[in-house]
RNA sequence: GCCGCGGUGGUGGAAUCGGUAGACACGAAGGACUUAAAAUCCUUUGGCCAGUGAUGGCUGUGCGGGUUCAAGUCCCGCCCGCGGUACCA
C-alpha cells in the first residue's frame, strides 16, 4: 500500500471544508481557548518556508487543546496595509488595492494546502472597511478622551471639560479656538509639532520603531529630523501601566526585559537652577542628585526652549551657527561622527547647594525629547560629560573616595562619598537617598520618574492606509459621527505626493466632509461654512494590528468592534505566536490600544495576551559552486567543493550562488544546473573524485559535484528561498509540518536544511504501512507500554512547547509496536489521536481506517479532531526490574539488575557483593556507597 | 558600551530534577535484493589506543578554575557567535 500523500491531503482538506468542522462559534459548553498567529503581511513573494513554522506550532497546539475539550479560537487574517504594494503601485500604477488581493489570495492557497485548522469565516482585512470602520472608531474614542493622572486611566475628555467648567474661571473666556487649542494638550490622540523621522524617500514620517540607526526599516532609507504638524498617540502616558503589567502576563524573560529597556524607567530628581542675574530658574533632570556638589557645568539640548533666554549678546552669533549645524545633520550623522560638539551660551547657573558659579554650554549630546532637555553635568562620574569637559578643559571634581579620574570617569555607583558636604563618608545608595530627601524639604527640587518611551507619530504621508475620521474647521481638526463610519479611502489619480508636497490624498477629488448633509463631497465645494477638507494623512502600519485580536472574536459585527458578551466569554487571547522583531513596535501598541479600550470599559481584559511564545527565524542555506578563475581559465570551469583547498585550485575559485533547489543534499543536479541559465549551458565540471570526463554516460551517474553551503538571510538574491508548494508537492504537507518541527526547538533560529526531510518523510511511509491490516484484538502489555510512553511524552511535549523532542517519539514508538508486529486497533487508533495534531491528514486517514472496522462507530467521532486526547496510565509504564548503572568514582563500568522495589540498603548490599564489583574494587574496600534509588550506584574508592 | 540568547560528533539536534553524554534523524561506509537504477531492508559510525576477535582502556559537551560521591547541567573568571538597543543624564 503507497503513501499516497497527495491525495490523502486533498481528500480530507475538501471533506473538512465540506463539512465545515473548524467553524468555532462564540457559545459553547465547553471551556474556552484562544491560540493567535501574528497576522502576516502579504507580500508579492508570497510565503518560503520560514513563515509557516510558528503557524505550524500554534496549529499543533490548538488541535490538542480541542481534543482536549476546548472551544478553541485559532483565526487568520492579513495586514494588508503598507509600503511595498503602494511603492509598486508608485512603480506600475496598479492599484494597491489589485496587488494586495492577489497576494491575499496567493496567502490563502498556500496556507490552506498546509491543513491549517483555522476558521476561515473569521478571517480579517486591515484595508477592508468594514475592518477599519473599527480602527477609526477607536481613533475617534482616543480623541475624546485624556488620561487621568491621578486614577492612572483614560477617561472621557467631557469630564475634564467639566472639571474646567467648575473650577476654572479662565475656561469660559476662552475663544472656541483657544478651548480646542487647550483641549489638545490632554487628548490621548492628539495634534502636535514635533520633531519627526521624515524619510525623504518614501516621502513620509516613520514611528521611532520604524527607525533603526537612521534608516528606516523598510527600504533602508535614511531618516532626517523635521518638525511638523502630526497626530500623535500618547502612548507615554501610559508608560507606568505597560512597564507594571509585564510581571502579570506570561511571556519570555528576553521580550519583557526588551519591553522595559524600550520603556526606560528610570527614578530620579528634578532640581531648580537658577541663572545668574536672572529671577525664573531652569529645570534639569538626574538620576545622579549625589554628584550636585560635583557639578562643573550645564549643558542644553539645541532645542531646549531655555536657549533663547541664556543666550547673551556676544555668544549670540556663535550659538545660532551651532543650531544652525545641528539642524542640518541628520540622525545617521550625528550618530556616525561621535566628536564632541558644543558652545558656550555665556550664561551661568548658580549651583544650589554651593552656591557657585558653572557655564552653561549647548550640546547636541543631550536629547531634547528626555527628562526636560538639560542637565547639570558631573564629569567625574558620567563618561559623556567627561568627554565634554576635557573638550572644553573644564574643571572635574571626583566625589567618590579613591576614584581614578585622571584617565576616565568613575560610572559606577559605588564607594563612599567625597568633597560632598553633608554627604561626605556616605555610600553612594545612601546619598542619593539622603539628597533627594534634601531636595525635596529645600523646595528646590522634587523626586520625579521619567521614562524613555516617547508618544507615537500617528501620520503618515501615504496612500495606502486608513483615512482618518477627521475634518478640519478653522484649522482645527474636528472628528467624523460614529455613525457615519467607516470613512472609505477613496480613489486618486495618482499615489504620488502632489505637486505643491501635499499627501497623496491631496490628489482625491472626492474628499471633503458635508458638515450638514454628513457625507463626503467634492473637495471643490468647500466653503469653510458647512463643507470642510478632510484630513490628507493616512494611519501607520500599526493601527490596523492593534486591536485585530479582538476583532476576530466577533467579525461580522457592525455595531460594534466586539460584542460584549463574545468578548466575555473569550476574554483574551490565551496563546499568542510570533516573532520576537515585533517587541518595540507591535507589542507595544498592542498593549496600549488594549489597555485604553479597557479602561473606557468596552473590554474585560487589562492586557490582550496571556502567554506569548516567539518562534525562531528560518534562515537560508545556500549552495555555492566554485568557478575556476586560476590560469587558463575560461570561465566555464567548477571545482568540487571538496577539492578547493587541494594547492592546484586553492586561492584561485570564485564562490557563485547556485540555487538550492537544483541541488540535493548538496550534490548539484548537472543537467538542472546547465539549463538554468544560459551562462551554464556549456559548464564543465572537476568532480568529487578529481575527474572532470564524463563522457560516458554510463559513469556519469557516479560522477558528483559537491556544492558548498552557507548560512544566510533567506532571500531571492542568494537563491536560497525554499518555497512550502515545492516541499509539499514532493513530499506533502504532513512531512512539512513534521520536518518543521523537527528542525530544532521552536524559539531558537536555525537554517532551512532539506537534507534531512527524507528521514522524516520515510518515517510516516513506515507507520502508514502498519494501518494495512488493523484488527480488534486485545493489545499486549510491551504494545500499551509503548503506547502509554507515546501518549506521556507527547502530551508532556506540547505542553511544554517541545514540537522537536516529539517526533523522535513517535518514531520509537513506530519501531517498538512494529518490532511488535502491532496490528491492533486498540493502539493503532490511539497512536492515530497523538498523531493528528502534528500531521493532520495522514492521521485522518489513519483514524478512518481504524474507525472502519470499529465496532462503536457514533457520528460524534467521524472525524479525528472530535476525538479525545488519550490518557496516560502510569500502571502500564511500570516496569518489573531495575536498571541501575553502577559507578565507580563516578566513572559508569556496568549496570546492575534487579526487582523494582528493592530497597536501598538491599541494592547496596547486591551490588557489593557483584563480581564485577570485585574485579573493579581490586583488593580495595570502598570507602563510601551511594544508592540513589531508581537511579544510580556509585563506589568511592 | 549595555541587555538578552547561544556554543555538544561530519550535520540538525537529544539528555525535561545534578545521576549511563551523543537519543532520534541526516550524511557516510559496507552488505542484501536488482540486468541496472530507484525504492526498501540489514550492519557499522564521537576521537584515540590495544586486540584476529568478542572486548578492554583512555579521552571527550568553547577555554581556565571551583563546588560535589557525581557537572553538558550549579558557581567564579574568560573567549567566540547571534539578536536587540544605544549619547536616556
Amino acid at each position: 500500500m503507497d503513501y499516497n500523500f497527495s491525495a490523502i491531503e486533498s481528500k480530507w482538506q475538501q471533506a473538512w471544508a465540506e463539512q465545515n468542522i473548524y467553524h468555532v462559534p462564540n457559545q459553547s459548553d465547553k471551556p474556552h481557548f484562544y491560540v493567535l498567529d501574528m497576522f502576516p503581511y502579504p507580500s508579492g513573494a508570497g510565503l518560503h518556508v520560514g513563515h509557516p513554522l510558528g503557524y505550524i506550532a500554534s496549529d499543533i497546539y490548538a488541535r490538542y487543546k480541542s481534543l482536549q475539550g476546548f472551544n478553541v479560537l485559532h483565526p487568520m487574517g492579513f495586514d494588508s496595509y503598507g509600503l511595498p504594494a503602494e511603492q509598486y503601485a508608485i512603480q506600475t500604477g496598479t492599484h494597491p488595492e489589485k496587488t494586495t488581493f492577489e497576494n491575499i489570495d496567493r496567502y490563502i492557497e498556500q496556507l490552506k494546502k498546509i491543513g491549517f485548522c483555522y476558521d476561515w469565516d473569521r478571517e480579517i482585512r486591515t484595508c477592508d472597511p468594514s475592518y477599519y470602520h473599527w480602527t477609526q472608531w477607536a481613533f475617534i474614542q482616543m480623541f475624546h478622551s485624556y488620561f487621568d493622572p491621578r486614577t492612572q486611566k483614560a477617561q472621557p475628555i467631557s469630564q475634564l471639560i467639566s472639571e474646567w467648567e467648575a473650577n476654572d474661571p479662565t475656561w469660559a473666556t476662552l475663544s472656541e479656538k483657544a478651548q480646542q487649542e487647550r483641549l489638545m494638550n490632554y487628548r490621548i490622540a492628539y495634534l502636535a509639532d514635533t520633531k519627526v523621522n521624515w524619510c525623504p524617500k518614501l516621502g513620509t514620517v516613520l514611528a521611532n520603531d520604524e527607525v533603526s540607526e537612521g534608516l528606516s526599516v523598510r527600504g533602508g532609507y535614511p531618516v532626517e529630523q523635521r518638525v511638523m504638524r502630526q497626530w500623535c498617540l500618547r502612548v507615554s502616558a501610559y508608560a507606568g501601566r505597560l512597564l507594571e503589567g509585564l510581571d502579570r502576563i506570561d511571556w519570555t524573560d528576553s521580550l519583557k526585559e526588551t519591553q522595559r529597556n524600550w520603556i526606560g524607567r528610570s527614578e530620579g530628581a528634578e532640581m531648580q537652577f537658577t541663572v545668574k542675574g536672572q529671577d525664573a530658574p531652569f529645570t534639569i533632570f538626574t538620576t545622579r542628585a549625589d554628584t550636585v556638589f560635583g557639578v562643573t557645568f550645564m549643558v542644553l539640548a539645541p532645542e531646549s526652549e531655555y536657549v533663547k533666554r541664556v543666550v547673551t549678546d556676544e555668544q549670540r552669533e556663535e550659538v545660532e551657527a551651532y543650531l544652525q549645524r545641528c539642524k542640518s545633520r541628520t540622525e545617521r550623522e550625528r550618530i556616525a561622527d561621535r566628536r564632541v560638539t558644543g558652545v558656550f551660551t555665556g550664561s551661568y547657573a548658580i549651583n544650589p547647594l554651593t552656591q557657585g558659579e558653572i557655564p552653561i554650554y549647548i550640546s547636541d549630546y543631550v536629547l531634547a525629547g528626555y527628562g526636560t532637555g538639560a542637565i547639570m553635568a558631573v564629569p567625574a562620574h558620567d563618561s559623556r560629560d567627561y568627554a565634554f569637559a576635557r573638550h572644553f578643559n573644564l574643571p572635574i571634581i571626583p566625589l567618590i573616595e579613591g576614584a581614578d579620574v585622571s584617565e576616565e570617569s568613575f560610572d559606577a555607583k559605588e564607594g563612599k562619598m567625597t568633597n560632598s558636604g553633608f554627604l561626605n563618608g556616605m555610600e553612594v545608595k545612601d546619598a542619593i537617598q539622603a539628597m533627594k530627601e534634601y531636595i525635596t524639604n529645600t523646595g528646590i527640587g522634587r523626586v520625579k520618574i521619567n521614562y524613555r518611551l516617547r508618544d507615537a507619530i500617528f501620520s503618515r504621508q501615504r496612500y495606502w492606509g486608513e483615512p482618518f475620521p477627521i475634518y478640519y474647521k478653522d484649522n482645527m481638526p474636528y472628528t467624523l459621527p460614529i455613525e457615519c463610519l467607516p470613512l472609505c479611502l477613496p480613489e486618486v489619480s495618482d499615489f504620488k505626493p502632489t505637486e505643491n508636497g501635499e499627501p497623496p490624498l491631496g490628489n482625491a477629488t472626492q474628499w471633503a466632509w458635508d458638515e450638514v448633509n454628513k457625507q463626503v463631497v467634492d473637495k471643490a465645494l468647500i466653503d469653510n461654512q458647512t463643507i470642510f477638507p478632510l484630513e490628507l494623512c493616512t494611519m501607520p502600519g500599526f493601527a490596523g494590528s492593534s486591536a485585530y485580536y479582538l476583532r476576530y472574536m466577533d467579525n461580522h459585527n457592525d455595531k460594534a468592534l466586539v460584542a460584549p458578551e463574545v468578548n466575555a466569554y473569550w476574554k483574551q487571547v490565551d496563546l499568542y505566536m510570533g516573532g520576537s522583531e515585533h517587541a518595540t513596535g507591535h507589542l507595544i501598541y498592542s498593549r496600549f490600544w488594549n489597555k485604553f479600550l479597557y479602561d473606557l470599559g468596552y473590554i474585560c481584559e487589562d492586557e490582550p495576551y496571556k502567554k506569548l511564545i516567539n518562534q525562531g527565524m528560518i534562515q537560508g542555506r545556500s549552495n555555492f559552486v566554485y568557478r575556476y578563475i586560476g590560469e587558463g581559465a575560461t570561465g566555464n570551469l567548477y571545482i568540487s567543493y571538496n577539492l578547493i583547498e587541494n594547492p592546484e585550485y586553492k586561492g584561485k575559485v570564485q564562490p557563485i550562488h547556485v540555487n538550492v533547489n537544483i541541488v540535493n543534499n548538496d550534490v548539484l543536479d548537472i543537467n538542472a544546473f546547465r539549463a538554468w541559465m544560459p551562462e551554464y549551458k556549456n559548464a564543465q565540471f572537476v568532480f568529487a573524485d578529481g575527474t572532470s570526463v564524463e563522457d560516458n554516460p554510463y559513469l556519469a551517474g557516479e560522477k558528483q559535484y559537491i556544492c558548498g553551503w552557507a548560512v544566510e538571510k533567506m532571500s531571492k538574491s542568494m537563491f536560497n528561498v525554499v518555497n512550502p508548494d515545492d516541499v509539499i508537492a514532493k513530499y506533502g504537507a504532513d512531512t512539512l509540518r513534521l520536518y518543521e518541527m523537527f528542525l530544532g526547538p521552536l524559539e531558537m533560529s536555525k537554517p532551512w536544511d532539506t537534507n534531512g526531510i527524507d528521514g522524516v518523510h520515510r518515517f510516516l511511509k513506515r507507520l502508514w504501512n502498519m494501518y494495512e491490516n488493523i484488527v480488534n484484538a486485545e493489545p499486549t502489555k510491551e504494545e500499551l507500554r509503548s503506547l502509554h510512553k507515546l501518549i506521556k511524552k507527547i502530551t508532556w511535549d506540547i505542553e511544554n512547547f517541545s514540537f522537536n523532542t516529539s517526533i523522535p517519539a513517535f518514531m520509537i514508538a513506530q519501531n517498538e509496536l512494529s518490532a511488535l508486529k502491532c496490528n491492533k486497533r486498540a493502539i493503532l487508533e490511539q497512536v492515530a489521536i497523538l498523531l493528528a495534531p502534528y500531521a493532520p491528514h495522514i492521521a485522518e486517514e489513519m483514524w478512518q481506517r481504524c474507525q472502519a472496522i470499529s465496532d462503536q462507530l457514533s457520528a460524534i467521532s467521524q472525524f479525528v479532531v472530535n476525538a479525545e486526547w488519550p490518557i496516560c496510565n502510569e500502571a502500564y509504564l511500570v516496569e518489573d526490574t531495575q536498571k541501575y548503572p553502577v559507578q565507580f568514582n563516578g566513572k559508569v563500568r556496568f549496570t546492575f539488575e534487579c526487582a523494582k522495589d528493592t530497597p536501598k540498603e538491599e541494592v547496596e548490599k547486591q551490588v557489593l557483593a557483584h563480581e564485577d564489583t570485585q574485579k573493579y574494587l581490586n583488593g580495595q574496600a570502598p570507602k563510601k556507597v551511594i544508592v540513589v534509588p531508581g537511579r544510580i550506584v556509585n563506589i568511592v574508592m
